[in-house]
DNA sequence: TGTACATCAGTGAACGCGCGTTCACTGATGTAC
DNA sequence: TGTACATCAGTGAACGCGCGTTCACTGATGTAC
């Protein structure tokens, strides 16, 4: 049987999106080649024609997920006078942005990524770190405006907003999805506020 | 060339460390049986001599997690009166075991150990669980004696202090190992305290 | 409008590599007599 | 104390499987004349 022939930009949109679903599933390990081909509808041969190769697939799915943490970052520095109210649309986007990908906690937290290919690694710490970075100058304002508390250093801070983020979505992830990630958003926010408002 | 004959009790134990020496370099990717029997300095098919085969090594190292997890669980739990000195001398001791084996987070979110071994993700969660658990239940006599404040919920508490763990265990780990572990645990601890005392 | 040709997405067979595991065997060590 | 035998940790060759990738090919589609 032989699949319809379709434009290479359509299989290239095709080929990403069925990828990150395969990582959703079973993690960095779930994508293999055979798997994305039969996804596609197509033979694994055939996913050449449209990209390098695995490394290259992956590398796409990472520069969409740097795009997306950029503009997040971008939108909610934008938005609002209010530092604080800035952190949460952070956190509304952010939680947003893993709702429509889930796969994406389990390809930037797996380690198989950082052996196999350490080019990637090194992008996935950019990332993490441009995140942090603006978490950071966020929580700076938010310090000098009088919304948070200034007794705490901002760093710190800002790696609390991630800790809570992440456990969260490790919470999500042990649970098999049972666990609601819209509550567990609200429930974070709540502890971040009500820990971090001056005394 | 022919290695020295060891008795297998002997083995077993270099196998088993040199095992989560390998993990702590390279994830469960670098695990595998040709590089374990290379440090062990035997040849990859003596290693059945001492066990079953790999899932069976990973298996050990994940019980004696379980072991050290739960011994420290207890030490903390019957040391002092005072809850909040207790959560300290968890994370002391739980610092303390990251320290001897840095391997440890590497293995437990290697999402790789989940999906090629499906009955080691269920232990894996146990674990996880019970230390929530235990960590929840301090949480709440702390709230009980007023050394935490009370107005955030038990289990949040845990998860924001599990959480901390965390996103200081990544910063390290994506350092490179660059980061001093007990500076960043005491900055933990500080954090903890300075967000969750009572008002 | 029809024909010839280039382009390009599809196919299936095969390759190569990594890796966990098996198996027949060897030679040293400990034990029974 | 010496000999015969069982036990047991070691060896190396080979197997089987998963998986990413290559390659010669086919047939449809779009374009030039």
């Amino acid at each position: 049987m032989t699949a319809e022939k379709r434009a290479t930009e359509f299989r290239q949109e095709q080929i990403v999106s069925m990828a990150m679903a395969l990582i959703e599933q079973n993690g960095l390990r779930g994508l293999n080649m055979a798997a994305l081909a039969r996804q596609v509808g197509i033979v694994p041969s055939a996913l050449y024609r449209h990209y390098k190769g695995k490394r290259e697939i992956v590398g796409i799915i990472l520069d969409r997920l740097k795009e997306m943490m950029h503009s997040n970052l971008k939108t909610a520095r934008g938005d609002s006078p209010d530092p604080c109210a800035r952190l949460k649309l952070l956190l509304d986007r952010h939680f947003a942005m893993l709702r429509m990908s889930p796969g994406i906690p389990r390809l930037v937290f797996s380690d198989d990524l950082g052996s196999r290919y350490p080019s990637q690694r090194v992008k996935v710490l950019g990332i993490l770190v441009e995140f942090m970075g603006g978490v950071e100058s966020i929580v700076r304002e938010g310090q000098a405006s009088g919304c948070l508390r200034a007794d705490i250093q901002a760093a710190a801070i800002a790696r609390l907003y991630l800790g809570l983020i992440q456990s969260s979505s490790l919470m999500w992830y042990l649970s098999g999805g049972r666990i609601d990630p819209e509550q567990g958003k609200e429930e974070v926010w709540r502890v971040f506020e009500k820990a971090l408002k001056p005394g």
